[in-house]
DNA sequence: GTAGGGTTAATA
DNA sequence: TATTAACCCTAC
């Protein structure tokens, strides 16, 4: 795989700054991995890289309350964050240093969900989420033919069927596009979306935090640790509808895998031999098999209307042509159909 | 996109 | 257990 081009690397590391979820080994070999993704940094990143080590702070185990506070307060002095906590997270006063470690990691909590959407996540919203409406409404042609890769067919139908532009218009239906040609496209405007930059501070300054020692070695570094993580399967169609798969769908086929982050602190490795996470493979998820649909009265009748109007084996016209009644039947599903109720 | 063989799950 | 409908896989 070609490596990340800087603005991406930011995308990728904003993204997963910001996702508690990520544990620390798995962030820091992201970081390994990236190329330098300075200047662009982003208060989000900042904040993601903050609360990170303030969550490294309370993840020592063997560490009393005191001790905690003083690292705590450690990351808090750290000039580089004051621009990032600057109201509600200061060392909280309480009646002893415990209730003080409960209240900070309270407000860490609060800190945590507050944190502002990723780049990448206002991106998605706009072709996918609250903002698609708008984005799908002013893209032209080409555009939507792009939106459409990213979010697959049946968003698609979803998101201009909201619009009144019925399912016709999706997919093969190119002519019906074309009359919209002379629209002027913005939607991928969305995509560049300032990255809330602030040119004065770069990267090389916010991994001053606790995850200094993991981010000094990473210039040369050049394993991909994310590749790992989920398999593209984007060729295949649509467990459902059976359509072709967005990039944003989820892919049921595809394997998880999860960091293993015990016992596996970047600082122990070793330099120029780094040392790749364990990982185990997550349990299958409880949906092997698409749910065994079967079929009603009206699809069957619509189908042998179908047939008998644009012939057998015309089954995305028949689908067309019949857009609700077969919303959850793929053509495959439909040829299978008539060749069961062929054979009474 | 479609055809046809194969597989699987539901039902008698 | 046999049958059948629904679904999957692969070649074209």
């Amino acid at each position: 795989m070609p490596p990340l081009a800087a603005a991406d690397a930011f995308l990728v590391l904003e993204f997963v700054a910001g996702n508690r979820l990520v544990p620390p080994p798995a962030f820091a070999a992201l970081l390994a991995s990236l190329p330098s993704v300075s200047p662009h940094t982003s208060p989000r990143l900042r904040r993601g890289i903050a609360l990170r080590a303030l969550d490294a702070v309370f993840s020592l185990s063997d560490a009393d309350a005191a001790i905690l506070l003083r690292k705590a307060r450690a990351v808090l002095a750290d000039p580089d964050l004051a621009s990032c906590f600057p109201d509600r997270l200061t060392l909280p006063v309480a009646r002893d240093d415990e209730a003080a470690v409960v209240d900070l990691k309270r407000l860490v909590d609060v800190e945590w969900a507050d944190l502002p959407p990723s780049t990448l996540e206002i991106a998605a919203d706009r072709i996918a989420g609250d903002g698609a409406l708008h984005t799908w409404a002013d893209a032209d042609q080409d555009t939507r033919k792009k939106l459409r890769l990213l979010v697959g067919e049946s968003m698609e139908l979803d998101i201009l069927g909201k619009l009144g532009q019925g399912p016709s218009k999706v997919g093969a239906d190119e002519a019906d596009l074309t009359r919209e040609s002379g629209k002027s496209g913005h939607a991928q405007e969305g995509c560049s979306t300032p990255h809330q930059q602030d040119p004065a501070k770069t990267t090389t300054d916010a991994p001053k935090l606790v995850t200094s020692a993991t981010i000094k070695g990473k210039d040369k570094a050049t394993s991909s640790y994310v590749t790992g993580l989920v398999a593209p399967d984007n060729h295949k169609t649509h467990p459902v509808t059976g359509s072709k798969r967005g990039l944003m769908e989820r892919n049921r086929t595809a394997t998880v895998y999860e960091w293993d982050d015990s016992g596996d602190s970047d600082h122990e490795r070793v330099p120029h031999k780094r040392q790749l996470p364990t990982y185990k493979k997550k349990p299958e998820p409880s949906f092997p098999h698409k749910s065994r649909k079967k079929w009603s009265e009206m699809q069957e009748k619509s189908l042998m209307e179908g047939v008998e109007k644009y012939g057998k084996g015309n089954w995305k016209e028949i689908k067309i042509a019949y857009p609700d009644v077969f919303e959850d039947r793929s053509t495959v599903d439909m040829k299978d159909k008539f060749r069961n109720m062929e054979r009474h």
